[in-house]
DNA sequence: CCTCCGGATGGGATCGATCCCAGAAAGAAG
DNA sequence: CTTCTTTCTGGGATCGATCCCATCCGGAGG
């Protein structure tokens, strides 16, 4: 059997109380006594039985992280940045793959509450805000990333998807760039729908319109991205700048780009939505909107942490009836060397 | 405050063992008890409280999966595979990114200890094997994925790294490549060592030898691919074929060896290690050698349930003194349209 | 009619830590 | 020397489910 707080507590000669107080850092202790009984416990090996402490104090200290897969780079990026915080933190993380499927998520949700977190970040679908926000009100943190329900009563982080378009958009106005190709996400997705807004907005700043022949929406995966490069091409011979605004979508274009030969720059400018590491490695390397996904899950953790630390803080939110603030990371414009002044011919 | 176990029993007008029995499946129990019980529990929206049940029975359903991140395409596709698999089967994972640091290690492995999991899956740093028989002693399930120390006394389930790459050299050969390069991992790691040793293997087998000009090992980061294929572009006018056994490396080398305007296959046949959806998006199509990243995962997950199932199975290995079992999952070479013949010239 | 058996149920103890309250020890103030 | 703080410690209750044991009941068998 393992050795539990009473043998510690006997071999040290204390109370359990005081053995507790020792081991947890407790104030009300002489340093004297928290000295010793820390020598004593692991000398011992004596380890802590989180389970039994999280029954009587309901802190786990576990988080819950739910989001939709850990292909995406923005998602496994957001994974890795909130386990390494939540471990720095003392705090365990509990990750659940959704796959954007709103049953998934509400089993997902009831099941951390079982297992009692102290709270959880996630990538709603925004089918179960009413269940999320029961959560918040049980006093369990709750932080929307990525996406947020408008009837959310959690904060939420989001990243600046029409900033980020509208930055790149004009970043290739600004080069001279009259006919600008766009491959974007569905527009039942958030970020579909807001790059597209952010395209369309710096269009219309410079006094032009979207025209349909230089749009494609599609799906997020990278079958989708080669067929709506080829079909661009083929229809647009005067286009001289192509964004690309659908993550998964890119995997797909730049093969076909290069098995269509074109030359980038120097025919056709070219930018991508999300950094990812060896983007910065292609030939040449691709200029990108950096999303933020680091900063993403950094900040959605300190709200969490936030809301942890001073309980009942959520619950609050929750009974004014208020919906959760939103906070945005700023998208960032990255310039490498795939865009250039369009050339005269 | 939540609803227990105890609210249902008294709703229900039977006692709190009766209700435990009817919501957990217990056979000891009239089925039209249970049925009404269930039904009671359910109206109130009844929550079973996991940490309560872990306490006492020891069973906390909860699993630890320890990897070095999430950036690296077998570990996310390990780490999809096994969180859906554990979901399907009751259990929720605790995620622990080590970053390949054996004090980072060592600490995961006492929290998980110290959360109750059930079980844990690893990508050893193999520093700490002492600890993970331990803890295999103490009756929590452990299979180590990837890596495998020697001396563990878990089982293990491990990618076909030296038959993958001897398949691979030995398919270049085939096709009369006789100058083929390598661009591999650094021989500390595992997955280094062994493909190297497929690829050396393989030559051996048709009476060559390895040309130290032609081979390339490093770490694994995409700088590296990228400068190490300048190198051997270089300094080997004569190389047919390329084999990229370090997936890392991947990154950098594409986009160098467009650059550089090699023409794949003609110039330049081309296979790389560790499948990834865009890799058959390539122009042209990359033909590789899948480790099968999603089976090591599937396979390691029913390891575990196996020992967990079995109460004491783990513990009674350990007794016996034996090390663990090892299970290997067969790499695919998988062709697609980057190999040809070497041409004439 | 009584005993025995097996299925079904109830009550108490239990898991291991933390919380709460009472109280001891030591020092300060009168 | 007494009284009152202040500081620290100990013991019991507690969190919510599960386990173990005792009991109860109806029916079968003697």
């Amino acid at each position: 059997m393992a050795i539990t707080l009473k043998d510690v507590a006997a071999a040290a000669g204390v109370s359990r109380s005081t053995a507790s107080r020792a081991l947890s850092g407790s104030p009300l202790i002489a340093s004297e006594t928290r000295v010793a009984v820390k020598e004593v416990a692991d000398r011992m090996g004596y380890r802590l039985n989180r389970v039994a402490g999280a029954l009587r104090s309901k802190q786990s200290h576990v988080v819950g992280l739910v989001l939709n897969n850990l292909i995406n780079a923005s998602f496994h990026t957001i994974a890795e940045v909130v386990q390494r915080r939540a471990a720095a933190e003392g705090y365990q993380v509990m990750l659940c793959i959704t796959d954007a499927d709103p049953r998934r998520e509400e089993s997902f949700l009831r099941t951390l509450a079982a297992h009692g977190v102290d709270g959880l970040i996630m990538v709603g679908t925004g089918r179960n805000t009413a269940m999320a926000n029961a959560l918040l009100a049980e006093g369990i943190g709750v932080v929307n990333v990525i996406r947020a329900a408008a009837e959310s009563a959690a904060p939420s982080v989001l990243a600046s998807d029409r900033e980020g378009a509208h930055a790149a958009t004009s970043h290739l106005l600004d080069l001279g760039h009259e006919r600008i190709g766009f491959i974007g996400g569905l527009m039942s997705a958030n970020s579909g729908l807001e790059r597209f807004a952010g395209y369309e907005q710096a269009l219309r700043e410079r006094g032009r319109q979207v025209e349909d022949s230089l749009v494609e929406r599609g799906p997020f995966d990278s079958a989708f991205g080669s067929e709506a490069t080829e079909r661009l091409l083929r229809r647009n011979p005067g286009m001289t700048a192509l964004f690309a605004a659908n993550h998964e979508a890119v995997f797909g274009m730049l093969p076909t780009l290069v098995g269509a030969g074109v030359v980038i720059p120097r025919q056709l400018s070219l930018i991508c939505y999300e950094d990812i590491p060896w983007l910065r490695w292609w030939q040449p390397p691709i200029t990108v909107v950096d999303n933020g996904a680091g900063e993403l899950g950094d900040l959605a953790m300190n709200l969490l942490l936030q809301q942890i630390e001073r309980t009942g803080r959520s619950a609050a939110l929750v009974q004014a009836g208020r919906t959760g603030r939103a906070y945005r990371v700023g998208a960032q414009l990255i310039q490498r060397s795939s865009c250039a002044r369009p050339s005269a011919g």
